[in-house]
DNA sequence: CCAGTGTGTCATAGT
DNA sequence: TGACTATGACACACT
């Protein structure tokens, strides 16, 4: 024995909350009856509860816990955007998720982010040139425009070391100091190093890493080794030595080369990649430079910044001419702002190459094209020992570079990672919100929901003369869209 | 003295 | 096959 009241409420159908059928029937008992029977009704008191609760389980299908798209949990980029075009809320979800941001969460990253490190390499008037640079890498890799940088890129930012060329006058000091006060016994340990350290781990300063990562780049003009009186042994083993040494050395190497080789297209820059100090900082060398026609003075215009730099820093020494030459905007070199291994003192390969008299820049000798290195070294006649030590400065130079770009790619990754994360970030955030707004609406259909039932009841019950309250029947929508009111108890109750 | 960082170098795999 | 590149690993210098 079952009753049922299957009162047709059309003039119901298209209440905003009661559209949709799939979420009537989520929440509501149907009972054992299909929409079109009419089952009887049996009076119980007793389930008026469980059918208000069912009516409001109808909103609350929409908020299963389970199913939350808005819980802060991992998600998926695209799942949670499509989870919101299915909301079926006044939000519309076609709307973009943020200024500029589609469904789509690598789209604006891949349009903001690129440009913000393409700015950065745009950034200043000599970025893009020293970035190529080792020495100026750190400073320039982690410049992009501040206005799209993310909170953590700030982070990054913030270790950077922007501060100008002249902060490393202490060091340079103490290699004054060195120059002019060399340690007792030093001159010994000059004569006495083997001319090849070949357990030395310094690597080629080569001037600040040649710009050969881009294809583009101008190969600058170099050391040579070659005309010098340098014939004794090096050993970057020892510090004072190679400062000692490098004072020496370096007016001869900057400005004794002027690379005239017949094959030689090459044009020097105006400031040469080496770092070799300008010849007012060595007075002993000047008649070296003069001798031998430095090429450096043929650019005075190269030279004067460097010697402006020098009077302003009033020393005249390495580390400041590095920075004159290497260029002065932005960090040079790590953050810590000394030379890297072997950029101080001439290098490993630098003093072999010396030893070896190598008659060719070492500049040339990595960034040279194989086809043209080959017929540089055909041009001169060069033993054994100087070819395998050719090589392998070439071999080690290209590797040198090859290791710079890698970590620099490491790092760039690092920061495109790190603009992902936040752009993840701010799409949940932007989800949570939406969510939040979601639930506001929600409770407003089911709060509407609830009185709708509660008024198509009573008019129902008025009308037809049902003997129960509300708690005896529930809503159930036929395959027409029409309402019913159904009974608990199976019994129909009329339509 | 130790940890962290930057750099050069080597070995190796891939192109 | 040689040249070149990319990258992990290591050592070293330096802070």
């Amino acid at each position: 024995m079952c009753a049922a009241v299957n009162c047709v409420l059309h003039q119901r159908g298209n209440c905003e909350a009661l559209a949709n059928p799939e979420k009537i029937h989520g929440g509501v008992s149907m009972s054992s009856s299909s929409p079109g029977s009419r089952p009887h009704h049996v009076p119980q008191q007793t389930e008026m509860d469980l059918t208000w609760q069912e009516l409001m389980a109808i909103t609350e299908e929409f908020e299963a816990p389970g199913e939350n798209p808005f819980e802060p949990v991992a998600y998926h980029p695209a799942e949670a955007a499509a989870a919101l075009g299915g909301f079926g809320m006044s939000q519309a979800p076609a709307e973009p998720l943020l200024p500029g941001c589609g469904t789509n969460p690598a789209m604006p990253y891949e349009g903001s982010y690129p440009e913000a490190m393409a700015a950065c390499q745009r950034m200043g008037n000599c970025a893009e040139p020293l970035y190529e640079r080792p020495g100026v890498q750190v400073g320039s890799r982690l410049l992009p425009t501040t206005n799209s940088i993310q909170p953590p890129l700030m982070n990054v930012l913030d270790h950077m070391d922007l501060t100008g060329p002249s902060d490393r006058n202490p060091a340079m000091e103490s290699v004054c100091r060195a120059q002019v006060c060399p340690m007792p016994g030093q001159e010994e340990i000059l004569k006495q190093t083997p001319p090849d350290d070949l357990e030395s781990d310094s690597g080629l300063s080569l001037g600040s890493s040649p710009p050969v990562a881009s294809p583009g780049n101008v190969i600058t003009g170099g050391t040579a080794y070659m005309g010098t009186e340098l014939t004794r042994g090096y050993s970057d083993r020892e510090p004072m030595e190679g400062t000692v040494e490098h004072g020496r050395m370096r007016p001869n190497l900057f400005y004794s080369m002027d690379y005239q080789h017949p094959m030689n297209t090459y044009s020097y820059p105006a400031a040469p990649s080496s770092y070799y100090p300008p010849p007012s900082s060595l007075p002993h060398f000047q008649q070296h430079q003069r001798l031998q026609q430095p090429s450096s003075l043929k650019h005075p215009h190269v030279l004067a910044p460097a010697l402006h730099d020098l009077h302003l820093n009033g020393s005249g020494l390495p580390g400041n001419r590095v920075d004159s030459f290497r260029g002065t905007c932005g960090k040079l070199k790590g953050a810590a702002g000394m030379p890297a291994r072997g950029e101080g003192p001439l290098s490993r390969d630098e003093r072999r190459a010396l030893a070896l008299k190598i008659p060719f820049p070492l500049d040339k000798i990595i960034n040279l094209p194989v086809d043209d290195f080959n017929e540089l070294l055909t041009q001169y006649t060069l033993n054994d020992a100087q070819l395998t030590l050719v090589r392998d400065i070439r071999r080690r130079g290209k590797n040198k570079v090859a290791a710079q770009n890698c970590r620099k790619r490491k790092l760039e990754n690092i920061v495109n990672l790190e603009g992902e994360l936040n752009q993840l970030r701010a799409q949940r955030d932007h989800l949570m919100r939406e969510g939040a707004e979601y639930q506001r609406n929600l409770a407003l259909v089911r709060h509407h929901l609830s009185d709708l039932y509660v008024e198509v009841f009573s008019q129902l019950r008025d009308e037809q003369g049902l003997p129960y309250s509300l708690d005896h029947y529930s809503l159930q929508q036929a395959n027409d869209g029409s309402i019913f009111l159904v009974s608990h108890n199976t019994a129909e109750l009329g339509e």
